[in-house]
DNA sequence: GTATACTGCTTAACAATGTTAACTAAGAGA
DNA sequence: TCTCTTAGTTAACATTGTTAAGCAGTATAC
């Protein structure tokens, strides 16, 4: 009896494994699909029956491994949030000095958003409302974007290279800055390469001097010329 | 003859300009159906059924008066374009001094963002393409926003309050921050009010004094702490 | 004064969207 | 072999932007 009950058990489990299997290589296969259409076609153009048609399928068989297409978009986006953390982390490592840190990170992110633009774009533009479920889902992990800025930012604060005040500001304003690069640089295309780099350069090495600099606009005159 | 000739020209004008003025009065009307159906209802829920409905007619009559949906929404968000204009150069004409000129075209930037936000997500963010559209139209007009900017930053340069360096990269760099600040403030509506201020003044100020300041990141040691 | 042309507007329709409910077929378990 | 579960499909609905055809009323011409 116990041999006939854990045999079958096993089989049922064998099978349940099987199937638990099956329907998540049609999950990432459906993912696969959804990052093809969504390069090829952008936001706009990826449509449930698209992705579905792509892969043999019809557009309803989604919905029995997506709640929904913003369900399917979630999965799509978090991948680029990963990769995203991984990358500002990997160029803080790279740099010991607490500034340089701050410039190496704010590089990163902007390379990534520009060698990404169409992910970037709904990542930060487009569909930030998950912007937010993200954040609140990965808020303690070290990998979270934006924590790895705002421990680069508490350490150059501690290490007294910035002028006092909060991490939050800091963290958020350094955001504001890259932010506003990329997506300048994307909502502007006919703009020269050349220009982007050269206002990534002018707007990135002024914030952070400016970081660490004087107070604001001290409108100091040089009374040698004269006003 | 001529009496009656002349005559029948005459009422053939004023029934003409009385339906252009008819024409033109349900223009503005549509308008101004479109303007509330967005402000109610978000980008998203502006459809050309809810804009008729509005005023008494038909979906379809709307395209007698505007080509399609893109047109109706371009001349929506061409307002937006000449009040931020018009804003943007009141700001400046208000400041003498030219580092507080260009913080003042910020801030003014800054606050029509936070003022308008539904309408700034679709100027600069959602659809930019109409910005390409709207800013080569008014290229020479010296209300362009991005020119009221330009000509500060130039004015700002010839006075040599500013780091040697070119008009364009000063210009779309001030423009990068300032609307990363915004879009970053409303792609994050969980952040409080204080920390949005905060930030902008962080980011502002920084940017400001390191466009005159010393070189990027100069790494100078303090031998004095040893490392 | 009556016929004609124009024109402002509507109704009908099409293709495409996301999404739900009902159905089918096939495989698992007894 | 019979039943039940389940993966997948088909059909359908409401909504979208947009085009084509029709209709009614007004201005023009005789």
């Amino acid at each position: 009896m116990e041999t006939a009950d854990s045999e079958t058990e096993s089989v049922h489990n064998a099978s349940h494994e099987r199937r638990a299997r099956e329907k998540e290589a049609l999950r990432e296969s459906i993912l696969r699909a959804a990052g093809e259409v969504f390069l090829e076609r952008g936001y706009d153009g990826l449509s449930m029956r698209q992705v579905a048609e792509r892969i043999g399928y019809t557009a309803t068989t989604i919905y029995l491994h997506f709640k929904n297409k913003d369900d399917l978009l979630f999965a799509l986006l978090n991948d680029g949030y990963a990769e995203l953390g991984r990358r500002l982390a990997a160029a803080a490592e790279a740099e010991r000095d607490p500034m340089q840190r701050l410039a190496a990170i704010g590089r990163a992110y902007v390379a990534f958003g520009l060698e990404h633009p169409s992910l970037y774009q709904v990542m930060f533009m487009r569909r930030a409302d998950f912007l937010a479920a993200r954040f609140k889902e990965s808020q303690d992990d070290h990998l979270n974007p934006f924590n790895v800025l705002a421990r680069a930012v508490a350490d150059a604060l501690q290490a007294g290279v910035l002028k006092p005040g909060d991490v939050m500001s800091y963290a958020m304003a350094m955001w504001a800055v890259v932010h506003g690069l990329v997506s300048l640089a994307l909502i502007t295309p006919e703009v020269e390469a050349g220009l982007t780099e050269r206002m990534t350069q002018v707007a990135m090495s002024a914030t952070l001097s400016g970081f660490q600099a004087a107070p604001v606009v001290p409108a100091r005159k040089r009374s040698r010329h004269g006003g």
